[in-house]
RNA sequence: GCCUCCAUCGUCUAGUGGCCCAGGACGAAGCCCUCUCAAGGCUUAAACCGGGGUUCGAAUCCCCGUGGAGGCACCA
């Protein structure tokens, strides 16, 4: 564990949906963060305009909001290493970018995209490996700059070395080595004057400070590249840390469209938004995609706070991940079950009301104890309770139907209990569990059958909370008034 | 095709040369508890990709295969 404060960074794009990969990497950058005393900051990579997708950019910051995974500073809080949104940064990039065609690792490409795209398919068919021929790579500097004033559309170019090799640092891999002559004089800046990822996030990680960057290891292939901009610009280079993909659930390659489709169809997704529609927890979402290339030995379950504990960098797992959304499960349900009844009800109450039901807190406290350890997902609390809030509710006639008894036989039971149940003051659990218990030994019947029968009658269906609880919270008059109902519906069977 | 990375139960992983006939978790199976469904308790099955080295000793180090993943854009 770094006992040095880490400024971290998760930077992610507006261009779609938040999705897993960018939570894993803010928990990450943020229990570092966190845990070292330092700062976890928020960076808004959109230099690509096309890509923009309007209405993500608020996702991302209201999802990382939801986590609770809340950073120091960012496009929407402000900060002293601002602005924190890639596209208002320009002058900043073009300052770089000068010292980087001054110092001559960088120059002015001319080449139109037409013919780079003539070059690339002519390579491809010469079974070369596609790249930048160098065309202008031997311009002279005073030519280029010419061309430049003189209004000509160009691109900069970073000058990669064309012999030796490019040793990189990787926190979780160790060095990686590649032959230089394998790099591309990659595009630092387009056309439209704004900087690719390359050099924009370069830059900013320098001059916002960033000492470990946690990131996706789809970087990897353009770490040397990286690396070499960090060493043009004598800056020191931070601590790398990349991150293993996550691979669908099957272990076969990406998650694709069509895999989070078939995964929303199963009541699971991979976008933060949807999960938190689906009735995920922050909590659960959180545990589950933290243990997805977090390597701890035991006692798994942990809250943010005893993952700030806990984390450590060097625990990192550099393999790909399927993904196993029946873990998200797990850690969601494992995690409402450590909630409090106060802060469980809150979560659960916006269920009832968007279904139009008359939920009351009283009653909603009383709820929670009975159906905290059935939950999966929050949205489950109406299948479980929904009926505590209905005025009335229609059993399906073939459940009042005892096990091995018929429509008259489960009538004269249900008889027989309306009597002795009405007979009682209250239906509280403690008075009328006892008289019950001795109906069904006296008259030599399996409790499940009794008990069911009533179930049915007073809730409304086949699976509820414990009956006798859940009796008791209904209500005397209202189980009367179902009973007598249920009775009816037997007897016209 | 080329480059880079990765490789322990079905899945996520612990393991950094002897504590390992490999530990935990999810899932699976069984039993117990039980008014349904859960939860809980107990138990079981289940892995070091293959082959060579190095070493007294290898899941752990090296090499070669094989498999998998990522990348090869004026996207990030």
């Amino acid at each position: 564990m770094s006992t040095k404060p880490a400024r971290t960074r998760v930077a992610p794009s507006p261009t779609g949906h938040m999705h897993l990969g960018t939570a894993r990497t803010a928990l990450y950058c943020y229990l570092l963060a966190r845990q070292t005393g330092g700062q976890f900051l928020m960076r808004l990579e959109d230099t690509d305009l096309k890509r923009t997708v309007e209405g993500t950019e608020q996702e991302l910051y209201d999802g990382l909001r939801w986590l609770g995974l809340q950073y120091d500073e960012g496009p929407d809080i402000g900060g002293p290493y601002g602005p924190y949104r890639q596209t208002e940064r320009r002058e900043i990039y073009r300052h770089h970018t000068q010292t980087l065609i001054a110092s001559g690792h960088a120059y002015p490409c001319f080449c139109t995209p037409e013919r780079l795209d003539k070059v690339r398919q002519e390579q491809m068919k010469n079974k070369q490996n596609p790249h930048y021929d160098g065309t202008c790579r031997v311009i002279p500097p005073e030519e280029a700059a010419r061309r430049v004033a003189d209004g000509e559309s160009y691109i900069v170019r970073f000058k990669m070395p064309t012999e030796g090799v490019t040793v990189a640092h990787d926190h979780l891999r160790g060095d990686i080595t590649i032959e230089n002559s394998q790099l591309n004089d990659y595009v630092l800046v387009r056309s439209d004057g704004l900087p690719t990822y390359h050099l924009a996030a370069m830059v900013d990680d320098h001059e916002m400070g960033i000492t470990h960057v946690i990131r996706s290891s789809e970087w990897l292939a353009t770490f040397p590249l990286h690396v070499n901009i960090i060493r043009a610009f004598g800056w020191e280079e931070p601590v790398f840390a990349h991150l293993s993909v996550f691979l669908k659930p099957s272990g076969k390659g990406k998650m694709s469209k069509r895999d989070s489709a078939a995964a929303k169809l199963d009541g699971h997704s991979i976008f933060v938004k949807d999960l938190d529609e689906l009735g995920f927890t922050p909590e659960g979402v959180l545990n589950w995609c933290a243990l997805m290339g977090w390597g701890v030995a035991e006692d798994d379950v942990m809250t943010l706070d005893q993952m700030v504990e806990r984390f450590s960098i060097d625990n990192l797992t550099p393999s790909p991940a399927a993904i196993n959304f029946q873990k998200l499960d797990h850690f969601n349900a494992t995690h409402i079950r450590m909630f409090s009844t106060e802060d469980l009800a809150a979560r659960i109450k916006p269920y009832f009301v968007r279904e139009g039901l008359p939920v009351d807190d009283a009653t909603l406290l009383q709820i929670v104890p009975l159906i905290r350890e059935r939950l999966v997902t929050l949205d489950d609390c109406l299948s479980f309770a929904a009926f505590f809030f209905k005025g009335e509710v229609t059993p399906a006639s073939e459940d009042l139907v005892a096990k091995g008894l018929d429509a008259k036989q489960s009538a004269e039971i249900a008889r027989k209990s309306y009597e002795i149940l009405s007979a009682l003051p209250s239906l509280s659990h403690a008075e009328a569990e006892p008289p019950m218990r001795a109906y069904v030994e006296a008259a030599g019947l399996a409790p499940n059958q009794v008990f069911g029968i009533l179930r049915v009658a007073t809730t409304g269906q086949k699976v509820s909370p414990p009956l006798f609880e859940s009796m008791e919270i209904i209500g005397r008059d209202k189980c009367l008034k179902r009973i007598q109902n249920a009775i009816e519906i037997l007897e016209n069977m």
